[in-house]
DNA sequence: ACTCTAAATAGGATTTATGTATGCCCTACA
DNA sequence: TGTAGGGCATACATAAATCCTATTTAGAGT
């Protein structure tokens, strides 16, 4: 049979206040209780905490000294164990697991983690990126506890919202014999050299737009980086599709790109914030969410 | 309602076994009981810390992961609190508080405390040397376990086991014309200075072996040094009587001394060891007593 | 000697922990 | 697609702590 919290409390209780009465009305409880419960300690461990003076409480024995000493620290422990705890479930400091796909970390995520520090200056957060199946990967792991990622290939266990819904538009170099046109027709840019953005999930979903309406088109140059493409394109290289949009129409070499919106219908991307539906939300997700949630309302809008 | 160590035992089991039943092996408890401990944790604290993976066990939310390092730590004091609260009542090692009148503190302490080292190394002792009230009051109030002193006005309160009986005798410069006599007689002596050992309980001992056999000392000087009352004497300032005898007779400033027993019958002063009647003994104190009973014993054989 | 104070003990009610049995839901495999 | 199995949660009964009230015990102070 062990020994508990409880009675550790109780002992340094008396040792504090003098006196087992003392004692229990510190802890609002009857002077039996803390009075067997030390008596139950000291029999665990064989050693006499407390000398009984009749009619004038308590004193410490040498032993007990000792013991009290580290009773203390436990329940110091204790007391910051708890701290811990409850400060996740219902406290708004500590340290939020993210995940976050690579490709609009940097078009989305300083901005809105500095909207977060506004709101929330008590919540730090920790940025996992990666690809997608990275980011999906952590998350149902357990890793990070919100993500915010395309809503392509999740699984059911996954609860996501949208957050921003991407129109997919083609991107152009300034000199492109359409780069002046409101918006272009995939028909017609098909015959041309395209610059794809070859990332596991991007790859499949730009091609399908294609298939989808009965075109295909003529693979001029891949890579896996997404301000490579851009480079490319700014190039004369092609042209390419894109969904994220960066705020710039420089690429980092100094070429201009244009973007323009497509002729035919072709269903948005959605950028959707995840998290897992099995696992209960600590506060300081749900403010994140929530941060989240009016953030992209106010950048849409 | 607070939590509990124990629950913090199974969460922290399951979390390294991967999973409730698994913990629940390892502990050697029912799996519901695991299961049970953990939601109330949880429920607590309003923190989800694990994720039920149906058919594969349980991993860590973020922040269960926090609350984990937070509740090693937590068992980590509870060992150490085990461990220093049993090793006091069933173990040696340890530190020994203890009292010794001051007197013969360097008389006897230097060798005891040898002995002890010898038998039981792992006992560390701190003695506290003070006036027979001083150390009285130590011991009743509990801040040492065990006490070296006269057996003179203690309380009913507090155990003493005889060590060592001293006959009182009288102390002569060299050249005194009784210094060469078998035995001297208080009669003979009192018409004589007394150099008298000033200390609380000693004054009125020494005075009251002249006062019970109808006698009256002539009082010279006084000192509440014992080693000043040796330099007194060997200088020829006049007589003492005392108990304790160092293995010298030559004073701190190089006089000299005799030692002689005395005619009348003198009831012997007692030194003893004490503890309290109601504190249960150490083992640390168990030992020590058993070696002070050994060596007193062998030093007087 | 009497009173006061504080701890220990007794006994009974209540709450809490534990075990068995069972249900449920997913994963894995055919 | 269906089925078997693993693993967590729930229900319920039982055993064990825990608590409280009332009472006893034993010094301390007067």
């Amino acid at each position: 049979m062990p020994y508990t919290l409880r009675q550790v409390r109780y002992f340094v209780a008396a040792a504090d206040e003098g006196g087992i009465t003392a004692a229990a009305h510190a802890l609002h409880v009857s002077q039996p209780s803390v009075s067997t419960a030390i008596a139950e300690l000291e029999a665990q461990f064989g050693v006499q905490l407390l000398l009984r003076h009749h009619a004038q409480g308590t004193s410490l024995t040498p032993a007990g000294r000792r013991v009290l000493a580290e009773a203390r620290e436990l329940l110091e422990r204790a007391k910051a164990f708890e701290a811990e705890a409850r400060g996740l479930g219902q406290g708004l400091a500590g340290t939020l697991e993210f995940g976050c796909f690579v490709t609009f970390a940097p078009i989305y995520l300083p901005r809105l983690l500095a909207e977060l520090r506004t709101r929330h200056p008590e919540i730090a957060v920790r940025v996992r990126e990666g690809s997608l199946d990275d980011v999906r990967e952590a998350l149902e792991a357990g890793e990070t506890e919100l993500a915010l990622l395309y809503d392509m290939g999740l699984s059911e266990a996954i609860e996501t919202e949208e957050v921003l819904s991407l129109p997919t538009y083609a991107l152009l170099p300034t000199g492109h014999r359409l780069a002046k046109a409101a918006r272009v027709a995939l028909a017609e840019l098909s015959a041309e050299p395209m610059i794809l953005l070859d990332l596991p999930a991007s790859r499949e979903f730009f091609l399908s737009i294609f298939f989808n309406l009965g075109l295909e088109p003529r693979i001029g140059m891949r890579s896996s980086s997404y301000e490579m493409v851009r480079g490319l394109v700014a190039h004369g290289h092609g042209y390419t599709l894109l969904n994220t949009r960066p705020a710039t129409d420089t690429t980092y070499d100094g070429g201009r790109v244009v973007a323009r919106p497509l002729i035919e219908t072709v269903p948005p991307t959605r950028i959707t914030l995840a998290r897992l539906k099995r696992a209960r939300p600590t506060r300081m997700a749900q403010a994140f969410a929530e941060t989240t949630r009016a953030h992209f309302r106010a950048r849409a809008g």
